[in-house]
DNA sequence: ACAAATTCCGAGCGGAATGCTAAGATATTT
DNA sequence: AAATATCTTAGCATTCCGCTCGGAATTTGT
């Protein structure tokens, strides 16, 4: 049950972006410094979510990335089947085109599957960017208190 | 966010074992065969569950495997865990081991990943061998009617 | 016009994991 | 002994992962 790097860094180039929207394009190289990732990787992967339509991209100088929407309406499970790929433990309960599988009908493991599926993407698509920011939040002031 | 086939022949092998509960020993093969894995790899899978202390074995010939506990005692979660080690989205929430990481204390993706993997444990950890049995008996009795 | 800053694109690559196969050693039953 | 199984280890082809690198294209500022 693990995810690659693809979505974990994914979702801390999402979350650095969500905290600095509206301040204009942020340049890859200023997030990857801040999340501490190889630049040159995450430019493969930011091109991954710009063609999900989940960043906007500025070139040029001065240039940068933005979210292409607000961080309330992006939500983690986006990100990660952006990144990678269909939710899916098993193949055969894919979100989408579940291979074929002549015993289907009757295999009780795939009903396990699809609850565990079902329960991943409940979690996931429960929580935005926004409400990322939120906690952020909440935690720099107890953080402070 | 796949599961290896070690998760998922360990599971389709379990269960089987869990449909035979109680009829004595069943020959690695036979399981094999009826879950359509190879026999030569299961054979490897299945040492791992024995080492967990999840299925004993008897050698020698009308040998085999059996559960070590009743089906009912036997969760989804101890055999994925077996299989593929601790619950963890990403390592940093691990179930067991998290690895270090100096931003741990602010990092709010780690939020989001340590409710992801809750979520996971939470499923998982509620469905028993013997849940899936009478799953199986539910399809069956309504395959007939 | 030119230089700097940036995104964009694709090639390549070492290492690790995956999913097996295969072969023999060991134990038990008949 | 012979047959039936588990047990153990080695190996191996393929794929995926996590990068690095080089350079082309685009925009801004001087």
């Amino acid at each position: 049950m693990h995810l690659s790097t693809r979505g974990h860094y994914g979702l801390l180039a999402m979350f650095d972006l969500a905290e600095h929207y509206g301040a204009g394009p942020i340049p890859l190289k200023t997030v990857a410094e801040r999340q501490n990732i190889s630049d040159n990787y995450l430019e493969q992967l930011i091109a991954v979510l710009r063609k999900a339509g989940l960043v906007r991209s500025v070139r040029g100088a001065q240039g940068g990335y933005i979210l292409a929407r607000e961080p309330g309406s992006i939500t983690v499970g986006e990100i990660i089947r952006a990144m990678e790929g269909p939710i899916a433990p098993v193949e055969c309960v894919s979100e989408v085109e579940p291979t074929e599988c002549d015993q289907a009908d009757f295999c009780i493991t795939r009903l396990v599957w699809t609850k565990v599926r079902d329960k991943l993407a409940e979690v996931m698509d429960s929580i935005s960017l926004g409400d990322m920011l939120r906690d952020a939040e909440r935690l720099s002031a107890a953080r402070k208190a």
